[in-house]
DNA sequence: CTGATTTACTTTGCAGTGCAAAGTGGAATT
DNA sequence: AATTCCACTTTGCACTGCAAAGTAAATCAG
């Protein structure tokens, strides 16, 4: 049998910065934009005002909202306005919670790379960060 | 020529929720995780230890070290320890500043996704998100 | 009325990438 | 000497982000 002595490096970090939380269908640049928007803007927004928000072209925006429609975290509803077609987009319900969920995620990433290894100075979230003796 | 009626809704909108810093080379859950490990141990961890913090595969690990050590944003060393080999890695100066500018967007996404539109509750960061009327 | 332009998307094509399975090389063990 | 184990590396593929090209309907020009 092998003695495997217990290092005093492993405490418990087994996956201590896995973060499974982070969705892929959320993690991704475009989507997190389109995500922030649609969440901040519950009413719903347009293909238009989603475009402009996130400084997407038409082709990327409109993959994107497919893969989150798909994936049943926006809801999509095509309709007319001015005698044009009027794409307006939503957050759904699930959705939302998905999103919630990787946000929290996401901070905790932010807090974990804030404690800085020596605890030097934790101050703001990200004050401690800049330069420190290699 | 054209008269273009400033609406309401447009009050300096254009990629406000673009968020360019999204470097993404490191956004990417597996190497947020390396980074987050390595930011927060500044000596270094080996290859084994990133592997367990990260639960990721060996293969896995490998391509994101490479793709990392390419950016110039961790540096590896080729040891060996006890007669085996051993790769130890380390954040560079030059990692360190684009990590915390990422790092610095991140928390953007997150406060401006605790914003939820009509400003109902702006508690803790993230309470507030929850179910709220569509 | 006809052709050109604009608007609002959708589709296509490809280069790039994450991932796991298989491979490599050297130590240690049998 | 052969096998096993460890610490990685390489390979192969399925997926995907992205932009360029395409589509359809309305509006405008002459």
């Amino acid at each position: 049998m092998k003695p495997k002595a217990p290092m005093p490096e492993e405490r418990s970090t087994e996956g201590r910065f896995a973060y499974e939380g982070l969705d892929r269908v959320i993690h991704e640049r475009a989507r997190l934009s389109v995500l922030t928007s649609l969440i901040t803007n519950a009413r719903g927004l347009t293909f238009v005002d989603l475009k402009q928000l996130c400084s997407l072209t038409d082709g990327n925006l409109s993959r994107h909202l497919q893969v989150l429609e798909k994936a049943k975290i926006v809801e999509i509803v095509k309709g007319h306005d001015r005698n044009r077609p009027q794409t307006v987009c939503r957050i759904t319900a699930s959705g939302r919670k998905r999103f919630v969920e990787y946000l929290e995620t996401l901070e905790q990433v932010v807090l974990d790379a804030a404690k800085v290894a020596e605890n030097e100075s934790v101050s703001g979230l990200l004050r401690g960060l800049n330069p420190s003796r290699v």
